[in-house]
DNA sequence: CACATAGTTTGATGTTTGCCAAACAATCAA
DNA sequence: TTGATTGTTTGGCAAACATCAAACTATGTG
């Protein structure tokens, strides 16, 4: 059978700026971000830190991270999890916030 | 007489994402960006933490975070020192980031 | 000169962070 | 059931961080 759940985040309203941006603030998860807005969102947890040489546990903790700040959603199914990009609450709460992130990123 | 000199702060091209969004994730340091973008340039750095029960070693420890990092300069006249957000620098190297934090902070 | 003013620098302390490794949990497949 | 896959959790460690306090620097003032 295919179980769905959702891992726990933050509501819109207690998205906090401080959080996110130090969330932000540490360059593999700058990456990992990168990596999630241009992804379809098909892609798993392992696909995300491919050719980044660092533990799972380690990856592991940096989307709890992301998660916990209010930047990602996390969908479980089966034995993947797929993260994704929140942009609508993110642009809600924040507007231009990721955008300009990611378009610093991008150049 | 009147000495003027500037703090040493990074070029624009120096200027790195990562160490943008640390100088930012801390509530001390937004508070005092969010000062700064309303002054008009013209208080010194005791007037930017007006009100903050913050040691004076601490204030200077932020601002010199900030500067480092690309987000303020420095102008030293006499004893006192003036500290200004490098709008043009930032929306060069960031297009969007400075803007969209300031409106965040001001949400 | 003596003193005040404005801020920096240098420890010291407690907290947070990023990382790995090992153990664990849950799912799927043979 | 046995084993492989995909992560999470816990523990430990070194580095980084925020803070304060005390000493110091530099400038201005009486």
């Amino acid at each position: 059978m295919t179980t769905m759940r959702e891992l726990p985040h933050p509501a819109v309203a207690d998205i906090r700026l401080p959080e996110v941006l130090h969330a932000l603030a540490d360059p593999v998860r700058l990456e990992m971000v990168q990596r999630l807005a241009e992804n379809t969102g098909d892609e798993n947890c392992i696909g995300v830190t491919d050719g980044i040489t660092i533990h799972k546990s380690t990856v592991s903790h940096h989307f709890r991270v992301l998660r916990e700040s209010g930047i990602t959603s996390t969908r479980v199914d089966g034995r993947n999890r797929y993260v994704q990009i929140r942009r609508e609450a993110l642009d809600e709460r924040f507007p231009g916030l990721l955008d300009s992130v990611l378009k610093a990123l991008a150049a």
